[in-house]
DNA sequence: TCATTAACACGGG
DNA sequence: CCCGTGTTAATGA
């Protein structure tokens, strides 16, 4: 597990710590689609990503979703740092959108290593700074820009977490995480393949 | 003007 | 047939 570490937080923590996190951490793998966590949930453990990416949403009474932001490897959850110090309930939800690979570290350590190590708590810090500035990104996305401007972000997004041009997902799904309706989308698609920004296929589109 | 809702036709699997 | 898609008409914000 170390060396899978190293691979991506050896440039944030020092080598006591890695060797801690490999000794006290535990390494979950969960494929892609997998609810990690739902809202009402308590928080046991604190996630580091190592591999793939995850969803973060945000639900309504209704069930209705909305996307909020993607973590991706050398990232943690802002969320469960804020909720599993007083041992709350999860105010998002979590889904897999890559095969995604994590280690669980303990919620004690979390805060013990507060204290022993300046390198974590300026991770914690930073993560907590860079989780706030994409929430403040996507409450400009929803209160200022317009839908279509709100799907082309929406894509290129999710181009850059998958790493693939090819997006495989139907007109409905985006809307659900865009909070919107599929007509909406599929006509805002249609714009795009119109303007030769993507192509559409039947399940999947792809960017140009 | 633009989103939403409901409804319908088309076509691929 | 079922589902995803494209489109339209009615309604409302």
């Amino acid at each position: 597990m170390l060396t899978e570490l190293e691979l991506h937080y050896s440039y944030i923590f020092e080598k006591e710590l890695l060797e801690e996190i490999s000794r006290v951490g535990t390494i979950k793998e969960v494929p892609a689609g997998t609810t990690i966590m739902n809202i009402g949930q308590y928080i046991k453990s604190m996630p580091l990503l190592i591999d793939g990416a995850i969803k973060i949403l945000r639900e309504d009474d209704d069930g209705d979703e909305l996307l909020l932001y993607f973590l991706e490897k050398g990232d943690t959850c802002a969320m469960t740092m804020s909720c599993c110090t007083g041992n709350k309930k999860s105010e998002i939800k979590a889904v897999a959108e890559l095969d995604t690979k994590l280690v669980m570290i303990p919620i004690d350590k979390m805060d013990e290593w507060i204290g022993t190590y300046k390198s974590w708590r300026n991770f914690v810090l930073d993560s907590y700074h860079n989780r706030l500035m994409e929430l403040l990104e996507t409450v400009d996305n929803i209160a200022f820009k317009k839908m279509d401007e709100r799907l082309l972000k929406y894509l290129k997004d999710k181009v850059a977490v998958t790493g693939t041009k090819l997006i495989k997902s139907t007109h409905q799904e985006i809307a659900y995480e865009l909070h919107t309706s599929r007509v909406v989308i599929s006509r805002l698609l249609k714009k795009l393949e119109t303007n030769k920004v993507l192509v559409l296929n039947r399940n999947s589109l792809e960017l140009l």
